[in-house]
RNA sequence: CGGGAUGUAGCGUAGCCCGGUUAUCGCGCCUGGUUUGGGACCAGGAGGUCGCAAGUUCGAAUCUUGCCAUCCCGACCA
């Protein structure tokens, strides 16, 4: 493994992939477009997962598991979304392979095993979901149906980032049925919030919410809302979605119930989604050119202890002083690591740890220990302070809140640095060309107008932010009227 | 799927133009020793179908053709 990470300002995408290889999030696979989430990214997907699972329960959803194929004709019900997502579907025709004639000892596709119907690799489980919910879904009385999965999907890309865009990756998608519009639109927008209140208070990472232009909406949807952040480089990154499907769905699988009136209705529904990707958001978002910066909620390791010893007989005492606070710290919960392996050295440790972004280092020596200290280093400002052994566990308690604070607030002065408003067409060439981020304009409301902006500047509308403030106005390139600003600017 | 580039040990590479002993170097790895407050040092060692296949040749990492894979730039996308 390489020292040298290559630095945001010589290449940022490289600085990216150097994080997520060198850091040990994950690795390239054999499979073309697909990744290996090595044990540590997992541990960080899996905290991130955790969290978002006890949300969705508290919000009274169920977790279940359908399945990974879908066969054409339910795939195919739901024609707008079928049309959405054709482009990039992964197909099974085949269920055998047999030994190849021609090649001892290869194998080849059977060609007498070709499937009646084919199978689409789940891009997104609608299809097989609302088919299934209709034998589920009789009366008013089995509403609302509120259902989760964690699962694998498959969207066949051309280019792919590790995390930000793999041919396979892993996410949640919550599938709900209701008995009115209304409430429909209200779990779309409680999502919504679930999910910014994820990404903030967890992630440490300040999101716009909003709702999409008919142009960037989820295909078979009515509205998508959803999570906008804003990564270092500038560019912004939809973190989450949340869809009010309307009742394409239920009609297209014939989702009916009998409300109190003894009447047929179309149930209404939802989904909504994040994935993986949200690492990669978490990586762009905080880490510098020494490596990760990972905020301490949902960190692997919240404290590493790194001992540091001069001949083998002052470890034991550093071992034994160590291992006391570990245990104080494991008992405020705190995930902690003591490092005494004598296969690498101190400074070797403290760069592989600042690489892994572990938010809080705690280093101790024979010099420390005749002084009843320990030297804590922070990931987030790189500070150094000598603290006392005594009440150290309460201490490191607050410190890993205040790092969360820190990365947080750092995160946010930079976003609300980074909206710029636009009222002209060159301000807004100029602002997306200077200096990134995300530019705040007018904008008429047709999608051809919108289209035209993405041809001439490769920015896209990324939300019509949800408290936005209704203002009279003219539109940056057609000059028609317009009642609000839109947020526009390059995204991943 | 179009345009460009690259494939040599786990990683990064030299050699290729101009074919010729046992394929270069660094990191990492293994063994022993000395070390340990910011990526240690010394000595010894292991590790290779030179992307795959065919061709040219007395002889191919090197030349030719085909294939495969990866990366970059476009179109597509969470």
């Amino acid at each position: 493994m390489s020292k040298e990470l290559t630095s945001r300002a010589e290449d940022y995408s490289q600085w990216y992939n150097d994080l997520v290889i060198k850091g040990g999030l994950a690795d390239y696979s054999a499979v073309r477009g697909c990744m290996v989430i090595k044990p540590y990214g997992f541990a960080l997907w899996e905290n991130m997962r955790d969290q978002l699972d006890r949300m969705f329960k508290e919000t009274g959803h169920v977790n279940a598991y359908f399945p990974l194929f879908v066969p054409k004709s339910l795939f195919e019900a739901e024609e707008k979304n079928a049309e959405g997502f054709a482009k990039e579907c992964a197909v099974v025709t085949h269920y055998r392979l047999k030994g190849d004639p021609e090649k001892k000892g290869k194998l080849m596709v059977d060609p007498e095993a070709k499937l009646e119907e084919e199978l689409v690799i789940r891009p997104t489980s609608e299809a097989i979901i609302w088919n299934t919910y209709k034998d589920w879904i009789q009366s008013y009385r089995d509403l609302p149906l509120l259902i989760n999965q964690w699962a694998n999907v498959v969207r066949w890309e051309m280019r792919t980032r590790l995390f930000l865009r793999t041919a396979e990756f892993l996410w949640q998608e919550g599938h709900t049925a209701h008995a009115t519009k209304e409430e429909a639109i209200e779990e779309t927008v409680k999502m919504l919030n679930v999910y910014a209140e994820f990404v903030e208070t967890y992630m440490a990472l300040p999101v716009i919410k909003g709702v999409k232009t008919a142009n960037e909406r989820f295909a078979g949807a009515e509205d998508t809302y959803c999570i906008e952040a804003l990564m270092q480089d500038g560019k912004a990154l939809q973190a989450g979605t949340s869809h009010f499907l309307g009742q394409n769905f239920a009609k297209a699988f014939e989702v009916q119930f009998l409300n109190k009136e003894n009447k047929q209705e179309y149930v209404w529904a939802t989904s909504w989604g994040v994935s993986t990707r949200l690492i990669g958001a978490l990586i762009m978002a905080h880490s510098d050119d020494q490596g990760l910066i990972i905020p301490p909620r949902i960190a692997p390791q919240q404290v590493v202890i790194v001992p540091i010893y001069k001949g083998d007989e002052s470890k034991p005492a550093i071992d034994a002083k160590a291992n006391g606070i570990m245990t104080a710290l494991k008992a405020k919960g705190i995930r902690v690591k003591y490092d005494n392996s004598d296969t690498s050295r101190p400074g070797w440790k403290f760069a592989q740890y600042e690489l892994q972004g572990v938010p809080v280092r705690i280093a101790m020596g024979l010099r420390d220990m005749e002084n009843n200290v320990v030297e804590v280093a922070r990931r987030d400002t790189k500070e150094k302070s000598s603290v006392s052994m005594d009440g150290l566990a309460d201490h490191i308690s607050n410190l890993l809140e205040e790092i969360q604070d820190t990365i947080y607030q750092r995160a946010l002065a930079f976003r609300n640095e980074n909206i710029r408003p636009a009222n002209s067409w060159n301000e807004f060439i100029q602002l997306l060309d200077e200096k990134a981020g995300f530019v705040s304009a007018h904008w008429d409301g047709t999608p051809e107008t919108e289209e035209k902006i993405k041809e001439l500047t490769k920015a896209t509308i990324r939300c019509i932010p949800l408290d936005n403030k209704q203002e009279e106005g003219v539109c940056v390139l057609s000059g028609k009227p317009s009642t609000q600003r839109v947020l526009f600017a390059r995204a991943y």
